[in-house]
DNA sequence: TTGTTAATGAAATTCATTTTCAATAAGGAG
DNA sequence: CTCCTTATTGAAAATGAATTTCATTAACAA
């Protein structure tokens, strides 16, 4: 009672249930975080969002936790210039989508326009490549770099 | 005299020179290493070599000199998921490629075979991001994730 | 309800990178 | 060549994201 979307039996908790881990208030909060949000956020913006949530949670927990859904393949973790990763949820609303970079400012935009064309160029060079290098493609990353909006010169 | 190759005028001390910068020779030995590897060197990899050339470098002018090299528009920086940054001459030999990248142990390996095409779209895919996106792009990261020859269970 | 053990928070630690600061040397002017 | 300005340097200290340690807690199967 009164446990949140997606938690019960088939959602997340079954997804953790299911690889043997469990489900709790902490893994919880984190993930709802990353559930409400459209922005790429690194963990100690979670930590600090995840708080209001839980407000016992620790920021190892955290960083536990992200550890713990990038090793599912629940969420990526981005690396851009800065230094500290950001994440977002693999399967949002969001879906498929690659990302504007901006080298001043560090935003991350989102972008899924033309994404067809480039994701059935990037299947064939996957399967070419595979043969080529003996390589096991799992996942690809597509970033532009350059300034955004809001740093025009 | 005794000058090693392209660090006259026109060259290595002429791209520092106009910037206002000087040459140095831990410059140079930093230069000499990216210049002389096909790999893609972290900074203590190439403190390492650097101090074979120039016994009395310091790991803080490695720093330094990388740092200064990206700016320029001279070498590239690559974050894969490990954690050290990894560099590699823009104007190489090796020409515009990209990268696939193995999670387990984290080499890289470059690959320009169906890059022309690659880049092409990615070219028009550029031009139609700019606009729609008001992102002035200057560069591009393509990268595969998997598992690499060796690494294969 | 109980037992097993995965998960946790706080504190300590790691480690790549950056900063500080006094000493050095690149290279233009004379 | 010599002198001078100041960019550059190395060593040591500082930073900061991420990880590890360890004693305690709580998920959940039985
Ligand atoms: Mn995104
Ligand atoms: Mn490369
Ligand atoms: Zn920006
Ligand atoms: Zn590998």
């Amino acid at each position: 009672m009164g446990r949140g979307k997606c938690f019960g039996q088939g959602g997340w908790h079954g997804k953790f249930h299911g690889r043997g881990y469990r489900m709790t208030a902490g893994r919880e909060a984190v993930i709802n975080v990353l559930s409400s949000t459209k922005e790429h956020l690194s963990a100690d913006e979670i930590f600090i969002r995840a708080r209001k949530l839980n407000p016992d949670i620790g920021l190892t927990t955290v960083y536990r936790t992200l550890e713990r859904l990038s090793i599912m393949g629940e969420i990526h973790r981005l690396d851009p210039g800065d230094k500290r990763a950001r994440f977002e949820l693999a399967e949002s609303e969001k879906g498929h989508h690659h990302h504007l970079v901006c080298t001043k400012c560090n935003r991350i935009i989102d972008y899924d326009d033309f994404i067809d064309d480039e994701v059935k160029l990037l299947s064939e060079t996957e399967k070419k490549l595979s043969k080529k290098y003996d390589f096991k493609i799992n996942n690809h990353l597509i970033q532009f770099y350059g300034e955004c909006k809001e740093c025009a010169e």
